[in-house]
DNA sequence: TTGAAAGCGCTAACAT
DNA sequence: ATGTTAGCGCTTTCAA
């Protein structure tokens, strides 16, 4: 099957190349019923236009990149832990750029790399897509932003952090999310709550941190310092962690972990210990990732809206080229998350004896 | 950042755009040291070709696309079921292009959409991928391997079924898993199996039913045709056929479901019924999806090298790419699948009164 | 060993 | 309303 070309349909339609051009983009100044001859002809020969061709004269390439970090992708895809980020976020771009006829490209980049820019250039001018998803901790990476800045590939930060203002962004509100659930667990009698932050890699994790410290505090709770844990989302810094927090005498009552993986690593060595969840000790995590699920008893957790996010920051990219209005500021949209109240938070009954400072009782 | 193009690399290291070009593509007839001072030029402006133009003069374009059925991906996806069918596979296959500066983009296409063969041409022309990997059910598509074949495409099959001398193929045996699986259940005393297809949509369906078919002949039992029951892979589909199976008084020992999904739906009709798994009843599925390892029981399932698999595939079609032998063969690789002995098999104690027929206690 | 010219398929600018 | 020309960045002749 040779190649059909432009040149073919105009042949076919009897107009110029030009006209069919002017068919194909929906231009102004073709008379209907060339239109029409033009777009049987279209058919007929089932003409598509040459995409290299289209992006090499400067116009749109219906390409969508999304940029996820090399490593933490990998390790989540190979633990197959049920962290499901990736599949979210694909559901929701893959749905809206079907809807437009645009391609998701997935790109592992090294976040660390020294070569990193190097990289990002390369992938620019390779692809030269009309729109890159950034997601964490990508979307914070001040390297990746500067390249596109400078190269003007229009760009989505998602769940970003830092630099709130910088680009467009779809977001939710982290710090909201864990001051809600921690509100959940107050209510439910806990006043002795650790915590377990994530990985400093990820901006959010401190955004969780603080949404945990400002409930804590309107709440005229302490939050005791040497229950703050620091791990990096895995499930083996969320055993680490919930050693430590649980085998001193004065344990929480309730743990906070910032990632499902780390809540389950608290809940596993909670059974090592004897310690029977949520009669004994109270878990929560964020993510809603498919273990959480399953887990016994399934676990109190936030689910971000990864793929109406996805969706969301697809949409901002496409309608941006399909219209093209390069010149339109940025976008910034928030979406709600979910309270997910699974089994896993039990209500304070009574004091127990190896507590110093007495636990209220509601 | 104004875009930096060969000829600017020319004009640096004092030589021709040709040259440069030369060097870029490791031709011969440069000297050694035009070919060093075009690298320092090229280093020194960060020059990466433009992928657009080189594709538009028809050499490489480092793209591999992979084709998925939409429907069924999307369904997966939204029900975070655990199916991380696209998780396995995009490990594989990011890793393998990641290694080759090759870029992967995943393809939702609508089998089913009598527009089907345009959807592909238009695919095809506008991204002009150098190899497309199918995954099932799209592996077996006539309509398909016929576009492909038209536009000499180069393609790999992953787990297909039909026409197996037709293109390149990665796959494993599903048929000798279904016996092997089979063998197991026969081993533990089962003789009374029930066993539910897959979807029709997929070809492999029919290799697990065979599978299981000779294992039974070899080992001298009856396939009981009514405790064949017809599926499509669903959880939904499980339930029924589980019901319908077990509902009866000479109901089965144990069953095999050509899916970890319709085996989790046995396992929940069972549980319903108050068969308790493994004593009353033994299931097991095909798969290994998440849920499997986190159902209770753990499932006792086959596990597909999905993640090799497409590792395999994209290794072929790049290697071709890379090498520029377009002329070699169709290649096939076989891949070892792997029993994954769990929970949810028991071996068979005694006979059970409802039991017509006897079951050998072993 | 190197370079000049031509052209891949498409569209912006400029005719007509 | 339609056509012609030129050129995007690269590589493939073909010449030097």
């Amino acid at each position: 099957m040779r190649k059909v070309t432009i040149h073919d349909v105009a042949k076919l339609a009897g107009v110029s190349a030009k006209t069919v051009s002017r068919v194909l983009n929906d231009e102004p100044n073709v008379r209907e019923a060339v239109r029409e001859r033009v777009r049987m002809a279209t058919a007929e020969l089932s003409f598509r236009p040459n995409m290299s061709a289209r992006r090499l004269r400067g116009s749109s390439s219906n390409l969508i990149a999304a940029f996820a970090d090399a490593p933490m992708t990998l390790n989540h895809l190979k633990s197959e832990h049920g962290s499901n980020f990736l599949d979210r976020f694909q559901l929701g771009a893959l749905s809206r750029c079907r809807e437009s006829g645009f391609h998701l490209l997935v790109e592992l980049v090294e976040l660390s790399s020294p070569d990193l820019e190097r990289q990002v250039i390369a992938l620019l001018s390779a692809l030269a897509p009309d729109g890159v998803i950034l997601t964490p901790p990508s979307c914070d990476s001040e390297a990746i932003l500067n390249v596109l800045e400078k190269m003007e590939t229009p760009y989505v930060r998602l769940a970003s952090q830092l630099e709130p203002n910088r680009g467009s962004r779809v977001f939710m509100d982290e710090s909201a999310a864990s001051y809600q659930m921690t509100g959940h667990l107050i209510e439910n009698g806990h006043t002795q709550i650790g915590f377990i932050v994530g990985s400093p890699r990820y901006a959010g994790s401190q955004a969780r941190l603080s949404g945990f410290r400002r409930a804590m505090a309107e709440a005229g709770l302490d939050v005791r310092e040497d229950w703050i844990c620091s791990g990096d989302f895995t499930f083996l810094s969320g055993q680490d962690c919930g050693a430590s927090l649980l085998q001193r005498p004065d344990r929480p009552t309730a743990v906070f972990a910032s990632s499902d993986e780390m809540a389950l690593g608290v809940m596993h060595v909670a059974a090592a210990a004897g310690l029977s969840i949520p009669r004994d000790l109270s878990v929560v995590g964020f993510d809603d990732m498919i273990s959480a699920r399953f887990s016994i008893p399934p676990l109190t957790t936030i689910r971000q809206p990864v793929a109406e996010m996805s969706l969301a920051a697809a949409d901002i990219l496409i309608s941006r080229a399909v219209d093209k209005r390069p010149e339109d500021g940025p976008v910034h949209r928030e979406l709600p998350f979910q309270l997910l109240l699974r089994g896993s938070v039990g209500a304070v009954r009574a004091r127990r004896p190896a507590l110093r400072s007495g636990a209220e009782a509601v």
